[in-house]
DNA sequence: ACCTGAACACCGTTCAAGT
DNA sequence: ACCTGAACACCGTTCAAGT
């Protein structure tokens, strides 16, 4: 609206100056909506009103860059699940973060498990749970044990899930999980194991079953007698 | 040793016609060796005395060549658990042997969540499950739950447990896993987190939680009271 | 049927030069 | 301090040509 000669002149390009934390979101934006390996340096920078080569002034390299959309990823995680009121409850509510993230950034997020990095929020976040269920009565040894169990289950869990589901940013039919030259039969495995199914109730039902396996001293709100422990 | 002259002028290149098995199988070296990213057509071919244009003959391209990969990684895990004898032996053999492929094979496991594909091999290897437990008295609806869900959790956690795991071909240490400017404190929390636990202990566990809790009809070998179903 | 030379547009990255 | 032109080796892929 109000700007300068000068600046309109470079009409739709950068109208902001280039930054680090511009740089991810848009590069996770550009993953999210053309898929990973489409990503380009150059293609990145044109995107922003750039050449590729001004990129590195903010990013070491093209790792580096996929490092940092891990570190947004799970900034999207911390966000959504900050550790407050009872701690059975924020652990439950970060393992759908996660879930949630990777199904809302099915493109970006096989970056979780192939960048081989645990970002600042990522630590934040589990740091928070863990204090959360220490002051709830927990040993430390344990809470670390629960959130390094749930953490690998809802991350992974998901990631399959995403993998091997249908619709929503995954393959829009079963026929598209599947080698062309592949038999009937075994078509017909894959369109119950991938096509059938609910996967918000399998996923919540195993993220049950653990929480209720590992945390033995509270049987949650069922009122069941003990059992013996481990 | 019994070549002929005119064999052994071409020395150390290709001394086997070439085949999208061998193709697959040096695809799969290559990135075990090297790392996922430095794999390419060009080297590919090096590596198999050959061009790289000579590739195109027996794979579509370079997605086919990596979905073939994923191929190859579900054939052993295929080999690596047959559904023989008691079905929930069964189950647990074929989760571990998920987590051992990803394990034996670190770089190129992201590739399981990332190629969205369901191979042959995996549909076997699964519907060789299901039919032992329908076999074994469970409904076919919840033999396939069953089977969705233990998929999910073994190659998903395992993936996870890869990603942020120390030694073996993972990060030799946690320092790695941590961006340069980490706060001494979050430092520490990886250090427990990625560090301490004991991973084989930790996957065996949620694996009993999730089968004891997913096969309600018959409590294992611990003979103890059912639990009302679901 | 399968391998290759030559060629294409594209990629990640460097570096000296500009401002 | 940050952006760029020019350039590098490398990449995926095609196609006509060889055998």
């Amino acid at each position: 609206m109000t700007t300068s000669p000068a600046a309109s002149a470079a009409a739709t390009s950068q109208r902001t100056t280039l930054t680090r934390r511009r740089i991810l979101a848009a590069a996770l934006a550009y993953i999210d909506t053309h898929g990973l390996d489409a990503l380009s340096m150059h293609k990145l920078g044109a995107e922003l009103g750039v050449k590729a080569m001004s990129l590195y002034n903010h990013v070491a390299n093209k790792d580096d860059l996929l490092d940092g959309v891990v570190e947004l990823l799970w900034t999207e995680v911390e966000r959504a699940a900050p550790a407050e009121g009872d701690w059975r409850h924020g652990v439950r509510a970060f393992a759908h973060a996660l879930r949630d993230v990777v199904r809302h950034h099915p493109n970006a997020a096989p970056l979780l498990t192939r960048q081989q990095i645990m970002p600042a929020p990522a630590l934040r976040v589990v740091r928070a749970h863990i204090a959360a269920a220490t002051d709830g009565g927990e040993p430390e040894e344990r809470a670390y044990a629960l959130l390094r169990t749930i953490t690998r289950y809802a991350l992974g869990s998901s990631l399959a899930e995403v993998s091997w589901g249908l619709g929503e940013g995954c393959a829009p039919s079963v026929s598209d999980l599947l080698r062309p030259g592949i038999s009937d039969e075994l078509a017909a495995v894959a369109e119950i194991f991938c096509g059938h199914g609910a996967p918000d109730a399998e996923f919540k039902l195993g993220l049950d079953l653990m929480l209720r396996g590992l945390e033995p001293t509270q049987p949650a709100q069922g009122a069941r007698p003990p059992r013996r422990r481990r």
